[in-house]
DNA sequence: AATATAACTTACCTATTATGAAAGAACTTT
DNA sequence: AAAGTTCTTTCATAATAGGTAAGTTATATT
């Protein structure tokens, strides 16, 4: 019984819709957490990793969009959307600025089922790569460690965080803003030395990188393989 | 402009409806092919490959779930069901039975775009060519870059959105000014000049144009073989 | 063949962007 | 409090993109 497929937060101020939508995920294997505001769902992410967000637009307060537009960036989460029926502008709006799926009011219980378990086997599909190894190097997400050549080099918390995104994103290229949400910085010129010390430990040849290069203009990317 | 994005077929039994579709689709670079029933559906897919179906439910004779039940294994090409407002249990079944998507009537004709968007990029990720050979050269999309005997050539921006544009229409003549609209030039002059910076990474004999060759009077075309 | 038109090439220029080193600030650990 | 890490800042230098100009070459037209 403690088995549980995936932890979603469901925020919603209407008490009846939560209580709903958590009874009737709970029967299906859900744990689930909830919150009447998006200011109780931001205080929330801060502690807890969810595998998903079920989110209504239409709140006091903060609604739905605000939301995602102030934290999406920072998790990645996916998110469903509850939108009022026929509120096909909110929709576009909110899957352009980042929620991966909608469902509009009202709903089959079943129906919301369908659209979790699509998510949820999307991302929990590539589950996080923590050890690879290529040419002639390794990266060890668990032991923070780079070796080359047989040499270690340590990594600490900023580099970890920047290869782990990179690593489960190979070819993606990251703008300096990007890499700045994970690690809570604006400063690009930080951005810039933080790359060139992970060069160091990572490429080769650092001035000629292979594996971590920029991309003029955009940022950077890392190539595995 | 004879290059769409992909070929999409309507299936609608109001007039109004269909051609509405249609023409909004047509502005947006889509070829649309229109279908005013399932049966009249049926027989077109047997003759043409489309890149999506979007399907009305709700038709005379067969509605588009039987549409679906009867064709979905024949053929893959995803569906976006339209459905009437509130019909969430049609939803249901619709995605059960094989829809890849639904949109509830009314809806936006630019989330119609980002769900279409969403559904062709999927299925046709991997039909845009970023990596091709031919000879003895390689053109790396991903990795911008050019290899040639071996020797590495990097692209930049502007070079790699205009072979990318050519690589996929091979044998098209882009004239300067689509060239120009590409990388955002209006300079005639410019693009004569990264066009010989293009021919000096990829062709063999860059004085004896093999690939990227001039028409004279209209433009340029890849030949790729 | 003479002329006009179009395309190519080279070299150069400027603005933008990236890099590297070094030193100081902020934070942790001992 | 001292020592060690890591992040940030600054600044000088380097690399790159992409446009311009001008002479050269190729092709078409008469």
């Amino acid at each position: 019984m403690d088995n549980f497929i995936a932890h979603i937060l469901v925020v919603d101020d209407d008490d009846g819709i939560r209580s709903l939508v958590k009874k009737y995920l709970n029967e299906n294997n859900f744990l689930i957490s909830t919150a009447n505001s998006a200011e109780d769902a931001a205080e929330k992410i801060k502690i807890v990793k969810f595998d998903l967000i079920i989110l209504d637009i239409m709140m006091p307060g903060k609604n739905g969009l605000e939301f995602i537009q102030e934290n999406k960036k920072k998790i990645d989460t996916p998110i469903i959307l509850l939108t009022a029926k026929g509120e096909a502008n909110e929709r576009v709006v909110g899957l352009e600025i980042g929620a991966d799926d909608y469902l509009p009011k009202p709903f089959e219980p079943k129906e919301l089922i369908l659209r979790i378990q699509n998510i949820i086997s999307k991302t929990k599909k590539n589950d996080l790569k923590r050890v690879i190894e290529f040419k002639n190097i390794k990266i060890d997400l668990n032991k923070n460690l780079i070796i080359k050549n047989d040499l270690e080099y340590k990594i600490n918390n900023t580099e970890k965080i920047i290869l782990e995104k990179m690593i489960n994103n190979p070819g993606k290229t990251f703008t300096r803003e990007d890499i700045g949400l994970q690690i809570d910085s604006d400063k690009e010129r930080s951005i810039d030395v933080i790359i060139t010390r992970l060069r160091k430990k990572i490429e080769i040849d650092p001035k000629n990188p292979k594996f971590l290069q920029t991309i003029r203009g955009s940022g950077y990317v890392l190539w595995i393989e």
